[in-house]
DNA sequence: CACTTTCGTTTACACGTGTAATCTTCTAAT
DNA sequence: ATTAGAAGATTACACGTGTAAACGAAAGTG
């Protein structure tokens, strides 16, 4: 659940708490790795708000907090691209395709990838 | 061209203008209706950013301006879209498209859609 | 010409976000 | 017990965004 929407940098983190949970502020920071650039502190305001949104919960062990999601990955993902189908393309996804392929965005993995999952939409799924 | 990217609001304004252009701030805020429930000031105060960030051109016509797009809305979908993919699919077309019909998302339409689509490409487009 | 209407320009202001530094409070070690 | 180090909590601060209102200039009206 949890109506309220992440920020990008607040989903980099949920990125690591998908990835493994639970874990502390510090692991996180570690996981993220220099390429993020971040400090510790950082983290930990992003961690702060992610719990004031309901996004994560946080249970005390020894002195530090173990953080783990609440927020599901599937969910946000879904929220994420719906809401841009929406903008964008009308709430539908074919349009968004055809924009790719218009523009030669489609990789012929791309193009396996897909036929081979309206295949098994077709097979019943 | 323009690199800067362009906010939810700004966008709305950008979607009339490439609906209908050029046009007068007067008249895109008629364009945009109720429903977006703004003021015209709003609407000039969009403008203006957009103007800043180089995405529309504005002429003199008299009294007003009459706007127009600079960025093309092919190029923001493609910026939007890529972004979202890159973000959160691994750049990525096909694992959106399983996520959403793993989610029971594909409408009977998209399937159909997504199919012809294929076999134009297959086809040479 | 004085006044009003109409545009555009400038200024405003709260809220979210990115990005921490600092303060406070425990715990652990001497 | 005193003190240092570690972790969380509080505070900070600039920038973008949404959403205008206020101000100023130009043009039309009487």
């Amino acid at each position: 659940m949890s109506g309220a929407d992440i920020s990008e940098a607040e989903s980099l983190v949920m990125q690591q708490l998908w990835k493994r949970s639970p874990q502390t502020a510090e692991s996180i920071h570690d996981a993220l790795g220099p390429d993020a650039g971040w400090q510790v502190a950082t983290v930990k305001t992003l961690l702060n708000r992610l719990l004031r949104k309901g996004a994560v919960r946080a249970n005390k062990d020894g002195r530090r907090f173990l953080y783990e999601p609440l927020l599901e990955r599937d969910q946000w993902l879904l929220q994420e691209s719906s809401g841009l189908l929406r903008r964008l393309f009308d709430g539908r996804i074919a349009p968004l395709v055809a924009h790719f392929s218009r523009h030669r965005r489609l990789s012929a993995r791309d193009v396996r990838d897909l036929k081979r999952l309206l295949q098994e939409i077709e097979d019943g799924r």
